[in-house]
DNA sequence: GAGCAGTAGTTAATCGATTACACATGTATC
DNA sequence: GATACATGTGTAATCGATTAACTACTGCTC
């Protein structure tokens, strides 16, 4: 900036102020600044920008798992809405992990972030806490704690899941196996009980740990056990518990009824085609950018709350007729 | 700092140094200089910091798509070697688009990321170029540019598209539609030509954007023409190309043979389930990390070259027996 | 022509760390 | 007891920007 300053007979003040677009400098001046940086090839440090304005327009974005294609989704909207509004995102992957998640977001802290979004590893509320107590603008994605103070973005499945539930008991199925979600996790919790409670006393509930292997676990203890209809609580333990079924050379929907929670682009491919509930992710992430970049700019966002629709494909057999 | 400073009783030097494992300060200060810190709930500023030692711990990465599984693992794999060396990753999202890439390029280099992975959406060498005179450490990842400097990381699916080649050949096979890459692309281009090669004059070829919806119009105009067998160039493409497959209720391998560049999770739940070229995501991902870090370290590293492998399932029909 | 306002630009403090250098103290050596 | 050397700590410059406060100049009014 000094070379620039320089080059173009000016001071540094006066350099600065043509790049952020200030009043004052006379057009011949900032014609001849814009000259020496072009000729310089001059880029400002946003280190140096961000520690002086204390402002990195750097959003973070801690998500339990980036192979998750419904988080890379929801990642991907994140950051559209964010670039549309001048933000970068940072994402760190916390991989299911409490401890990994404490980590990024602390890192994330140190770099000085703008605002967080976060869907939490787990139920603890310690780690939301100690954001709000950093006074750093905070909004919880898809999951929330115990007692959140922050504003909070997530899918309603209650009435999907009341319906699917609904299709399944007049259907006849009397055996219903749950492949629920880690039961310390909003999401993994409520989704269950939903589905659970509308199906009183006829489902079988297993926890998984939203991953691929422990869906194909549950999905045979759950089939050993009797099961008639399988309803997987995402769609990574619904791609385990596919593969389970696939290996026992069970048919669906005539062996087994089976439905997940998320879509996924390749499940109307499978024969039947899955019937699913489906999250509407991408609106999710807007929202939850929308949100925390109106909390930056000192605005009070509501929560969120969207909801997921069940999309009948045929895996669920007479259940749908 | 300051205040953690005057807390212990000592100059913000020592803090620093307490906080940087220096060797000087008696154990009994950096006891003091470290109860203070925990109780005023101290962090050091790592803009402050990257701004004095010129180094952020930060890696850049610029992928085509997160939505497209294949950049999702190799982010997530980049990211989990970089963790291991105590860097922190940003994740840009090109989107195809050359524009912006060189947007995300920029931004990264402006906040000063210590170097810069790149999967260059195009040919062009010229942001590359860009780059290496700003004097960032650069590799390329999946794909290359004319003429690139910089050491580059990619996978070989040669000798997997020739063996691909002669089972559709050898299975009498004598329109064969290939769904291929963007020909600027190093991939996309590469492919194509090694498996149109091998075909001799057997292959039809229809260019996409690494899309899903590029993949089902190529399906559509190769099936058109009377194409027996399909093979698309990655696994976007291959989604698409299933739709319209299935759209037209035609029977793999029966009706028309099919086979994927790229593995996905899901391909096996398919129904036969779908022949593919792997590629060594997870070892890419690595690879490119390490060859980074090397060239951070001011080592030079070779360019690395992995293998994929063809991996038969069935939706080849007698082109696999 | 003195007084005032307005404009364009400069000087220097600042953000929060790191670190070269200076300084004070203690120990070993002759 | 003077010299040298090691050791622990403090002082202040520095990284590259932003910006409040100030200066210099022009032009206008009375």
């Amino acid at each position: 900036m000094k070379d620039v300053a320089q080059h173009a007979g000016v001071s540094t003040a006066t350099v600065s102020r043509v790049l952020n677009g200030h009043a004052a400098p006379t057009p011949e001046t900032r014609e001849r600044v814009l000259a020496a940086i072009e000729e310089l090839g001059y880029r400002p440090n946003a280190l140096a920008r961000s520690l002086r304005t204390t402002s990195t327009q750097t959003l973070g974005l801690v998500i339990s798992d980036l192979l998750n294609p419904f988080f890379a989704e929801i990642a991907r909207a994140v950051e559209d809405e964010a670039r549309s509004h001048g933000y970068c995102v940072v994402i760190g992957n916390a991989d299911e992990s409490a401890e990994q998640e404490a980590t990024y977001v602390r890192t994330l802290l140190d770099r000085r972030v703008d605002g967080l979004l976060l869907c939490p590893a787990t139920d603890d509320p310690s780690l939301v806490r100690e954001v709000s107590a950093g006074g750093v603008p905070l909004v919880l994605l898809d999951r929330t704690v115990r007692g959140a103070t922050c504003p909070v973005v997530r899918a309603d499945g209650s009435e999907a899941l009341t319906a699917l539930a609904r299709r399944l008991v007049g259907a006849g199925h009397t055996r219903i196996g749950v492949i629920a979600g880690p039961p310390n996790t909003s999401t993994g919790r409520e989704r269950t009980d939903v589905l659970t409670g509308s199906l009183g006393g006829l489902a079988q509930v297993v926890h998984g740990d939203f991953r691929q292997e422990s869906g194909s676990q549950a999905a045979a203890r759950l089939v050993d056990d009797g099961a008639t209809a399988l309803v997987a609580m995402d769609n990574l333990m619904g791609l385990g518990a596919l593969g389970e079924i696939r290996a026992r050379g069970l048919q669906i929907p005539h062996d087994i009824a089976f439905a997940v929670f998320d879509d996924q682009p390749w499940f109307p491919l499978l024969d039947p085609p899955i019937t699913v509930i489906a999250q509407p992710t991408v609106e999710m992430g807007q929202a939850a950018a929308l949100s925390l970049l109106a909390l930056i700019d000192g605005r009070q966002p509501d929560d969120v709350r969207l909801t997921a629709k069940l999309v009948l494909r045929g895996s669920l057999g007479e259940a749908e007729l």
